[in-house]
DNA sequence: CTAACTTTGTAACAAATGTTACAGAAATTA
DNA sequence: TAATTTCTGTAACATTTGTTACAAAGTTAG
């Protein structure tokens, strides 16, 4: 178990408990890592690879919420694992990824044991918060067309690369909207050369970065 | 200082040091209880009436986050000042409010002192996640006719009322659309007699509890 | 009381998004 | 190879939401 990236803001005595009760788990890509209405054990931190939040709702229409990358972890979990309460989210592994998990016993006793952990829990707490409020701001208060650029820069920024491997499906899903609106998004970016369009993915051209005016 | 409602989930020697350590605070309808970019440097715990709880974007568009009601807390402003962070929300006392404001040095202190301080601070938490999970949803898979009814049914929650006092305007920024979009839908609402408009006033008749057909 | 302001109703129109349907290309499977 | 499935493009149309403009009624301040 590699937590150098932790020991910048962990203290080496809690590293070491990671190591001794933190439990490792890997999952390849595409595969569930929790599920909606799953109780809640562990909190996971995210030692490698991206992992995806989606909420989904009544008629199983789902809408991304946000991604976890290297060193975060979702403080959602901690708040439902101390109540043993049942997910109120879905969580796939977008890529490899490594992650450990917490029991909940220690999480308790790591708050008061390690200011270091307090504080990073806190943090974690406040970084979904922000990302929840995010992604109300993107749904309530901008368009489509926004909120799509939004998306693929922000798969451009996880992935590193300009590259996105998607279906035009898989992306209307995490919008919540439907695959033909999608691409008729995509094809007038297109047309405005702001990326290239091939079958599962997109390329996105160098000046996509730039402002867009309509 | 009146704790009692506090005294069923919290430990008597915690209830004695809110007391002591609490700031009591109150604010009439339609104060401003917390500014979007202040610093934050306590968490309120709601006694008395209602606080609405807002989000506001960079071109100061609005929208309704949720609403506190008594014994509730804002966990956001937990996490947010235990590294003093600004406020990401606009609070308003819906009707007149108190709170006790808990300073940040005791936050800390009582989360390892008293269990059911951290229980009660995790359960928060949760809360407040569920309430942005569902606030999301509202907003990215339901029409504004069915957000519109659901944020009715809220404020006759909240008040006890059946008659809600509310003009088109302010209920428009709340659910982030337009003065005419929500006239239009009102007037649909009660052409199907299931509320009547009065200015500054809706009444809602008692089948709008029941399901509604377009 | 009058003037100014706020609230509501309504129409007409524009823009954004959703839906259905179908065809062809690409990939996968048998 | 042939059959099947998945993905994409496109059109035509419906619905929802947003915008602008204006009038009338109610409220408040001077």
């Amino acid at each position: 178990m590699n937590l150098d990236q932790l020991s910048s803001f962990l203290e080496t005595a809690l590293i070491q408990e990671i190591q001794e009760f933190g439990i490792l788990q890997t999952f390849s890509e595409g595969e569930l890592i929790m599920d909606y209405g799953k109780y809640i054990r562990m909190m996971p931190i995210v030692l490698k690879g991206t992992v995806k939040v989606l909420r989904l709702d009544e008629n199983n229409n789902e809408i991304l919420l946000y991604y976890l990358s290297s060193s975060e972890s979702c403080s959602m979990a901690y708040s439902c694992c101390v109540e043993a309460k049942k997910s109120e989210v879905k969580a796939i592994a977008e890529d490899d990824v490594e992650l450990i998990g917490i029991p909940h016993t220690k999480l308790d006793e790591w708050l008061c044991k390690y200011p270091s952990w307090k504080n990073y829990v806190m943090r974690s707490f406040n970084e979904r918060f922000i990302e929840l409020l995010k992604s109300i701001e993107s749904i309530a208060f901008h368009k489509l067309d926004e909120r799509l650029i939004a998306y693929l820069k922000e798969k451009k920024r996880l992935s590193g690369s300009s590259v996105i491997k998607a279906s035009h499906n898989t992306i209307a899903d995490e919008l919540a909207t439907s695959r033909v609106v999608i691409s008729r998004l995509l094809k007038q970016l297109e047309n405005n050369k702001k990326i290239i369009l091939y079958r599962n993915e997109i390329k996105l051209m160098p000046d996509f970065e730039l402002p867009f005016e309509k």
